[in-house]
DNA sequence: ATTAAAAAGTTTCCATGGATACTAAAGATT
DNA sequence: AATCTTTAGTATCCATGGAAACTTTTTAAT
């Protein structure tokens, strides 16, 4: 049984499918001026609560110079705070401020909303596999796109 | 038992791997001067043989301005060729040259490579399952942006 | 037939994000 | 201690892609 020629299909529809879903976000995200990848980052930090910079281009596998810029904006927008670590000079900590805490409120509000109105559609049942599934290649790409890093 | 709970959890998820693929696709076409966007638009191209600008904006549901500059991108590429409708003096034909064939085998060849090298850390006996999953999800996804389009 | 509305593409503007080179601090090496 | 290397983050360059305004052709309405 060779199923790997089904490969090509399931990362092609992964790619349109992230595509869709990435477009719809940052519609949705529109009106708090912000965009998916930022929300992502923003959210990231929340659910956190205190991280260094370094550590958020690690846990989402992003450009160092893109969250640098993204910061930026987060902080202009007075939604996270960012302090210099003590002991390296070189490194930031960032944290949520009140506002931040309360706009990711309103973000996951919407969002939440948007989410469970386009899986209404999936067969419950089907959902808990579903993430399963989608847990265990999110690890396994993780890991891939790590080791081409090194 | 309500598992639309989930939905956040799922979307997100999606919306990480879908970002986690672009972003290694875009490295992996590199050396083709396309992206994964480019090269989605030019894999439908091929595969359909013949094809209305107008339902390229259709069947991948990008922006009509985005699909015309990636298609003339691709014509300067001498990948496509591009030709005015007899009957419609405002749509174009689009359809492959042969350098285009080409250029599209040696790149499904790395691509497929890279998925297979990707998916291959999965059980095989779950990739079927996944593809069903994905299929659902797409087609969902397709239909609530084509409603919330009108 | 004339005017109005819609449709197919294009152009232009602008924020975004990847790549590269850079700065400054910390660690390692001699 | 002085120099080399690595590390955290920034600045700069440039292609990309979404939004809106625009052009031209087609279709609809009066």
């Amino acid at each position: 049984m060779d199923n790997l020629h089904l490969a090509p299909i399931i990362i092609g529809k992964l790619l349109n499918i992230g595509g869709m879903l990435q477009r719809q976000g940052n519609k949705i995200l529109l009106p708090f001026d912000l965009n998916q990848q930022q929300f992502s980052v923003f959210f990231e930090i929340v659910k956190v609560g205190k991280v260094k910079q370094k550590d958020m281009v690690n846990r989402l596998l992003l450009e160092k110079a893109h969250v640098s810029k993204v910061v930026k904006k987060l902080q202009k927008m007075e939604l996270i705070t960012v302090t210099v670590s003590g002991e390296d000079k070189r490194s930031y900590w960032l944290s949520t401020t009140q506002k931040g805490e309360q706009t990711l409120k309103k973000c996951m509000k919407i969002f939440e909303e948007w989410n469970k109105e386009w899986l209404g559609a999936i067969d419950e049942k089907q959902l808990p596999l579903m993430l399963e599934n989608l847990t265990q290649l999110q690890s396994v790409f993780k890991d891939k796109i790590k080791k081409n890093d090194i």
